[in-house]
RNA sequence: CGGGGUAUAGCGCAGUCCGGUUAGCGUACCUGCUUUGGGAGCAGGGGGUCGUAGGUUCGAAUCCUACUACCCCGACCA
């Protein structure tokens, strides 16, 4: 078989980026890093959303639509937001084009300068907030709980498809609460809401923890995050939950009359995932022959590749086809059946093997004969024949198995590669290879230490942490428990 | 933004050192025949401002200068 992509062996990176480009997720754009997603790499993040989009409606809240474009004078109301923003916003300075009169083509007007000069928004915290302090007045209007699905850009200045991008899709929910406590509660809620997608329809594990103040969200009082592990060893932040405590409330005085009559700022919350989950789907599952996808959020869950000689023999395996399509679709199964006489059954198996499929439905003159189905998995490689009879049952069942089976893999592969370390020595090594828990005496100086000779950061503070008295990994300073060291995309 | 590398057909590359016919190979594409249970075979065919802009030269993919984009390693980051 021609080999399609490079193994992840050979160059895990160029790995990655060819198996984005040949599986057609994605591909780059003119504009350095933003990202063309293509058809198939957008059915998976419509599915991602349509998941997310019902757990936060579950969830009481309601989707809306902010602008893309923010008066740069909204950035400076919180201080520490727009230092954490400042160096990668891009900024709108004029509002028309005109035609060169000395022939260069279209030109900036130069007349045509905006007065205030517009950001792109990085994140919405604050057009949102500014627009909330409209919004609420009395406690009757709290909670006011509000998603937004929208693009954001940052100038990166290394990016790469899906994982770092300029300019990138995601939601982003900002909610304002009339206690600290329910405000507290809701991010953690949303954090929950996260590593329940990601776990339960990603197949990803995730470790659920609390941010230290060097990784903190500019603006927050505290920032939750999960934290999953590539095939690599290393850690991707898969979502983010912050609590803004009422530093937004009062940067953009949103007051509110508590029942008692007495006018007290807001608090408030807001959290997110965005496309960046896409590098995690094919970080966290996808082999050497191409990508693995969790059945639930595989666009196509079964793919039928009829095999076959002559025309006869397709009206023949169609007519046999058909009954078994009807019945997955009855049962939500997502199922296609590739008829296309431009390829051969032989490319047809790589080219979904490559985009993911889970599972592969093969039937030839043989299996009509006998009554029979070929079905291969794409999590194991696994094949066998199926009585055609009781495919359909068989077809849900095994989608069921794939989901628990490639969750497992990927639990057991962060099992394998989570350590702990007790001297620095020991640290050095085990850092390399993946996650380590070891002991860290709470300031931010021997954090930026340990970052650079390791190269490896302090993912979070794991929520489960154990209370354990322990000696710093760097400074034998005292520490109270371990917290998570990955190295980090 | 620093250090290194690359840029030639849709994709992957050779040719560049040492300038000289009509720029070549694999793959993909088109046509035909044979094929079809793991990326088919044969025959024929189409497709190139050699990244961009200058310069040197009788002559530039090849030498020189600048610029741009992409990749890798740093700094920055969801």
């Amino acid at each position: 078989m021609a080999k399609a992509i490079p193994s992840r062996s050979e160059d895990y990176s160029l790995w990655y980026n060819e198996l984005v480009k040949k599986a057609g997720l994605a591909e780059n754009s003119p504009v350095r890093g933003c990202m063309v997603i293509k058809p198939y790499g957008f059915a998976i993040w419509e599915k991602m959303q349509q998941t997310l989009d019902q757990m936060f409606k579950e969830t009481g809240h309601e989707n809306a639509y902010f602008p893309l474009l923010i008066p740069k004078s909204f950035l400076n109301r919180e201080a520490d937001h727009v230092e954490g923003f400042a160096k990668e916003c891009a900024v709108v300075t004029h509002y028309r084009l005109k035609t060169d009169e000395e022939g260069a083509g279209v030109v900036v007007d130069p007349e045509a300068r905006l007065e205030e000069e517009l950001i792109v928004r990085p994140t919405s915290e604050t057009v949102i907030w500014d627009a909330y302090k409209n919004w609420i007045q009395s406690y009757r209007d709290l909670p006011l709980l509000i998603n937004q699905w929208a693009n954001v850009m940052r100038w990166e200045m290394r990016t790469r498809l899906f994982l770092r991008t300029a300019e990138f899709l995601w939601q982003e929910g900002h909610t304002a609460h009339a206690t600290k406590e329910e405000a507290r509660s809701e991010t953690r809620q949303m954090l929950e809401v996260y590593a329940g997608f990601v776990e339960d329809y990603m197949a990803i594990p995730v470790i659920k923890g609390v941010k230290t103040e060097s990784e903190r969200f500019a603006g927050a009082v505290d920032t939750f995050c999960i934290e999953a592990m590539m095939q690599d060893g290393k850690a991707l932040q898969a979502g983010t939950s912050h609590f803004l405590g009422q530093n937004f409330a009062k940067a953009f005085d949103v007051k509110f009359t508590t029942k008692e009559g007495k006018e007290e700022f807001v608090w408030g919350t807001s959290w997110g995932v965005s496309t960046r989950l896409m590098g995690a789907l094919i970080m966290a599952h996808a082999d050497d022959d191409g990508l693995v996808l969790p059945p639930k959020l595989a666009p196509i869950q079964v793919i039928i590749v009829p095999v076959y000689f002559k025309d006869e023999d397709l009206e023949k395996i169609t007519k046999a086809v058909n009954p078994i399509l009807d019945a997955l679709k009855e049962r939500g199964i997502s199922v296609k059946f590739d008829t296309r006489d431009t390829h051969k059954p032989g490319w047809k198996f790589a080219e979904y093997e490559l985009k993911g499929v889970p599972l592969r439905l093969a039937i030839g003159p043989k299996d009509l004969e006998k009554g029979t189905v070929e079905v291969a998995r794409r999590d194991t490689k696994e094949k066998s024949l199926q009585p055609m009879d009781s495919i359909v049952e068989h077809v849900a069942k095994l989608l069921e198995n794939i989901q628990d089976n490639i969750y497992s893999k990927a639990a057991t592969f962060r099992e394998e590669n989570t350590k702990e370390a007790n001297s620095w020595e020991e640290f050095r090594e085990l850092v390399e290879q993946g996650f380590v828990y070891a002991h860290w005496d709470g300031t931010t100086e021997t954090e930026d230490k340990i970052k650079e000779e390791t190269k490896a950061t302090i993912r979070c503070i794991p929520l489960n942490q154990t209370k354990e008295k322990g000696k710093c990994i760097f400074t034998g300073e005292p520490s109270q428990g371990r917290v998570l060291f990955a190295k980090a995309y």
